[in-house]
DNA sequence: TTGACAAACAGGATTCAATACTATATAGTA
DNA sequence: TACTATATAGTATTGAATCCTGTTTGTCAA
């Protein structure tokens, strides 16, 4: 356990060492609101919308604006930092994971979380398909219903600080 | 020519007997709006949002509102004679392809393509995922740059009728 | 064919995400 | 420490989507 932790505390100051210095290259200022913004990132399993880390950084930021995030959201964008995934015509969600990887979506609660395939690297994308597009991407997608919307077991009765109070859909 | 241009005809006069057929069935009134929109989505390829739709539209019926096309792609969506695909972050986009098929999303112009791949039918998903969530829909998502955009001949100069002049991302 | 009624329509209001804009604050560095 | 380019907060604007309401229209039964 203390080896474990040792471990994710070597991790994350390895990625945040990565973080600073692809900032500092890209002429992007290391703010404290930039790097939590960032290990709020780092730190969610969920690929969370803008409107999520916003929620979320207010208890330490009270002031801190959604432009704020959205505009460094979209910074950390540009520089390779983090990707967008698509949401359903919902808010963006933003991943931090940059390994090749692939998503599935539930669609009661609208958590995306990760899985891994390698099988998938060998698929045969038709050779027209190849010709004609320029593929920058190649990615499965599944959806359904998760283990926790499928047990009954609420998306609520936990850590309420990742609630969703809007109108949107309910989100974990 | 005059063979294709009848089957083509049977076709769409087949979709829209069991179009209608599926309204009655689901008490959705046959109105001339309705059918357009429907007509609309049959004949377009390129994955419609709303707006997309209302803008074609209007050359037909100059006052239908916005509200009136979401209001029905939400119910042709519920009594399952469209599907909503990922639109990213942008504006829903809809489907009347019910046929299992996978996307190609251009980055450039944001057309949403489809293509057929029968070796994806096969492909192994973990079993400790199967496990743990009930998938209903597993598919196979390209990104990069449509064959339109790669030779630099640009979205516009066809059919004007398509383009899309507000803010957001051009789209054909 | 007509009349009654449930459903659909147009149009306006509201909510929310996202982007634009700007005055003030601050990180980086000389 | 002081200078300057960038970041931030806060406000305004745009657009998608939903809600609401009064009027119109398709459907079905008489
Ligand atoms: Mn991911
Ligand atoms: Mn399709
Ligand atoms: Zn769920
Ligand atoms: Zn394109």
């Amino acid at each position: 356990m203390q080896v474990k932790n040792y471990i994710e505390r070597k991790n994350l100051e390895k990625k945040l060492h990565l973080f600073k210095n692809t900032c500092h290259k890209n002429h992007l200022k290391i703010t404290p609101q930039r790097v939590t913004i960032y290990k709020k990132l780092i730190s969610s399993q969920e690929h969370p919308s803008a409107t999520d880390i916003h929620r979320k950084i207010k208890n330490i930021f009270p002031d801190i604006s959604l432009n704020t995030i959205n505009t460094n959201l979209l910074a950390f964008n540009k520089i390779g930092l983090i990707n967008v995934v698509e949401g359903s015509g919902d808010a963006k969600r933003f991943d931090v994971n940059l390994d090749p990887h692939h998503h599935f979506r539930c669609l009661d609660c609208n958590k995306i979380i990760d899985f891994y395939n390698k099988d998938f690297e060998n698929i045969k994308i038709a050779e027209e398909l190849i010709e004609e597009f320029t593929i920058t991407d190649k990615k499965l997608h599944l959806e359904g219903i998760c283990d926790r919307c499928k047990s009954g077991y609420a998306w609520f009765g936990e850590d309420v600080d990742n609630v969703n109070y809007g109108r949107s859909k309910k989100r974990r």
